[in-house]
DNA sequence: AATGAATGAGGGTTCATTCAT
DNA sequence: CATGAATGAACCCTCATTCAT
């Protein structure tokens, strides 16, 4: 057997196995999605995921595990659109916090089966240390990012409030928005949190952010 | 015997069975802050209330009914702090939002252990019809209060904003600031919220709503 | 105080005690009817005494007792109106015969509530040796009588059959209708118990026992 | 792989499937003999089969489903032997009946266990309509083929007695011998039983079922 | 004598985990 | 790799018993 060859056979073993933990963290989500936390169990995801109950604990070593994996997964995807999102701005401050909000509420990342899981793991972030510590990651980057763009904007013009308090309003706006979401989605839709995150931009830094018909346009 | 005497012996023995479900639905609040919803049972509960396990099918039928218990002992409290505050305040729009906003923030509804309540229940609020009955009812009274609020204040001057898109990014931001309190207390303070509300409106409704250094003094 | 009065006070604190104890034994035998003996709990006796739970620890020092006493109770009564028949009837074996059977199917013993009482005992009679040790007194006694009047009506004339078989057969034939009565009663009334039970009598000792047509008067 | 060797792999993954519920319904029986039906748990019953508390839940769905599949095992089992009995028999009713008779107390079914049995589950009849339902169907199967051999005998001969209430008769007395093999084995042995049931028909129809010294050797 | 709140052992059941196939 | 039968700890709940009133 050539190198070759058995690095073909170590491929197929491999890889597989990278689509099998994918594909059994996205049942993961949907099962937390419907059946909350509490009634997500082994069978529920393996169900969900069409097989069997023992492949749980053959490709995570425990259920603790799958779900640590899980809200990491749900982190690194998060932490990827934001950082693309970046790239593909403008160099403008402004730009660049646009982006920034138009990814929060961006499909990918914002449908309520991620939001479920967002706040179920969120919501026993206090009795679970190793929740917090995936979480307060994703966090502390986001808000230096955040803080630094009002910042920034804060020096162009002269507007009258304190940028980080204006910065942590909007993540908490942001936060909270979601939640509306989850909650009653026939009364927050992507589009109107939208809407609300560019109006509350708009008040801070009167001048920037257009007017709300242009955005509409441009989302 | 007189009938004073009677009546209070008539008391005695229904009143403790008030108390007790109080005290069990207290112990309640503090498992579910301490274990996270899924790690809470029927045994963290009673051994916080520091009883049998045997006296939560006593006072409750069941673990569900003492879950959805606690949920309304909190939307009620949740609602007569609400509407007490209201009731004190003045007549102005600006100083009843304000009283509002204060009692979002005031100690007794937003401690750190009713916070993780909210929000374990609300991340269940998905999978549980009940759940979402229950949650729905506050937020309906509350939106309209607020919502008035806005519109009144904006028919007073003239702001750029949309009265209800404001009033939606109020109600957000303070769930979203509950969240950072809950998430990590250290770097979010009761106070701090409190002000970033403020600026919030202060934002949406220049000239009303004082100046920071103010606010802080009257807190 | 007199002697007499406090004999009088001792009668009225033990009298009602006794009193008690019945009623509770009646409440016994009516929720082992209808609940079965498995779903007899202290709660369902209580129920249908209609007093408190904690009375029966109260009067009988377990549950166990209060089962044991409430054997005990229907032993005692078939027995009582057993010998009460006996007094009653003529001297002739024929006839004392005839009374034993009829008892057996009176409804003051046979009915369906104490049928099922006996069957329940009856059915752990194997794994709890209290309860066999109360029947099998009953049955003792009278099998004793039975098989002596059996006797003598052979003796009186030439028939085929062995006393001892034809008498084994009549109490097992008796106890079968019982169960036929309990498991069915539309299928098996007393009346067709009792005249199944006489045309056995017939066909065992032909020429006694009159015929069926006077049977049914005489009832 | 050959055919015949993947069904027989086939075979190896249902069929002990089926087994391990036999194997738990035979446990059942013999608790229930051991305990009473009261006393039989979910624990007894593994215990009595050497394995696991969990496995009972996962072969049968609660411990309801393992009593009414125990009954309904014993129940199927007698209409079989029976049917059996049936078959081999010849063709005079009297030969039939006979059979019918033998084979209520052949050993394979009228053991002390089953009794007990099927005792529980009677005696339970007044309060559980699905025990009820179950039992109905034997003994509605079982009377009329009993009472239509009386019918034929009688119209064969001319006896006294009426046909439905001599077989009703025989039904009754085969339950009380039942009865009385379960409560004092000692007194009551196969045999007896055998000996009396057949001193019944003969006594009812004089001429036919030989005499006992032949039946004894016939057994 | 009677109540009913409280207890805690033990019931049925669920479920994460293991392992033979 | 994948399965699913089997395990047993831990869950929720019931219930006989105790005890203060």
């Amino acid at each position: 057997m050539t190198s070759a060859a058995s690095m073909t056979a170590a491929k197929k073993r491999t890889e597989p196995k990278e689509k099998r933990r994918v594909q059994l963290i996205r049942a993961t989500i949907r099962s937390i999605a419907k059946n909350g936390l509490s009634d997500t169990t082994i069978s529920t995801v393996a169900r969900e995921a069409g097989l069997s109950q023992g492949i749980i604990n053959l490709h995570f070593q425990s259920k603790d595990r799958l779900l640590l994996d899980t809200l990491s997964f749900v982190v690194d995807e998060y932490k990827t659109h934001w950082e693309k999102a970046l790239d593909r701005a403008g160099d403008s401050s402004a730009e660049r916090l646009r982006a920034l909000v138009e990814v929060d509420f961006h499909p990918s990342l914002c449908d309520r089966n991620k939001l479920a899981v967002w706040f179920a793991f969120w919501s026993e972030t206090k009795s679970r240390p190793t929740y917090r510590k995936l979480c307060a990651e994703r966090d502390r980057a986001y808000d230096q990012v955040i803080r630094a763009l009002f910042s920034d904007l804060k020096r162009e013009g002269s507007y009258p409030v304190d940028a980080d308090t204006a910065a942590r309003g909007l993540t908490a706006m942001t936060e909270g928005l979601w939640l509306d979401m989850l909650l009653s989605p026939k009364n927050m839709s992507r589009q109107q949190a939208l809407d609300i995150s560019m109006a509350y931009l708009r008040s801070v830094f009167p001048g920037h952010f257009g007017d709300p018909a242009l955005e509409e346009l441009a989302s």
